[in-house]
DNA sequence: TTCATGTGTAAGTGGAGACTGACAGGTGAA
DNA sequence: TTCACCTGTCAGTCTCCACTTACACATGAA
């Protein structure tokens, strides 16, 4: 994870109305209307907050069809762990370095 | 640590020039002046930068005088450690429930 | 056809926060 | 006295992003 990922992340976890989706997404996937509707918030603000979380790979939306054929945009929390502290974001800075120099290091997740 | 604390956290961290300052500060203490000329950012803004990041509890200023009579206000990073995943952004969110009814855990840190 | 449900996006507003420039004040050295 | 440092703060500007309103377009049911 380099420093602008760590950023995405970051500034996505942080703030209020983010932080209410995941906990509402918490105990298993919502579609967004329905999701709105919980949050007392407009479909085209949370339809920013989404994307916005989904870019920073907290979340996953998946369009599903529903028994009566209507197309519901499911939305569930995406698994993620990470410790922060100075060593990680010295670690995440200096990933940068390696990237510029085209060397992809092959770690997973 | 409550979500107010944790948002305070994530949003101060959630920013290129203060992730850049904290790598900075990483090897050691420095006072402001010389800290904004090798950031190469003005004075005034990096007072701010550091406020946010102070109020967060990620660094300690501390004035100090040096040698010559020079008053220096010195930053050095505050240890710090936090994981972040969906429990402990759950944890935090629960946490506030408790500050309402003013049980205030005695948690350490 | 009309209504209630849903998705998706475009266009505009407002405000918080990032950022600049300028000031006042202190020190020691030339 | 003047210079080269430093701290600390005020008053602006500007940009980004959070947020709203409004639209176009589907579906199934009444």
């Amino acid at each position: 994870m380099d420093s602008e990922e760590l950023l995405a992340f970051l500034s996505a976890v942080g703030h209020a109305q983010r932080i209410r989706i995941i906990t509402e997404l918490a105990p298993g996937q919502l579609y967004v209307s329905e999701l709105a509707r919980r949050l007392g918030v407009s479909r085209p603000l949370l339809y920013m907050h989404l994307e916005r979380l989904e870019k920073a790979g907290l979340v996953v939306g998946r369009l599903e069809l529903s028994d009566d054929g209507k197309a519901l945009k499911y939305f569930e929390l995406a698994p993620f762990d990470v410790r922060l502290n100075v060593d990680t974001i010295l670690a995440a800075v200096r990933q940068d370095a390696s990237d510029e120099t085209g060397q992809h290091s092959p770690e997973g997740s």
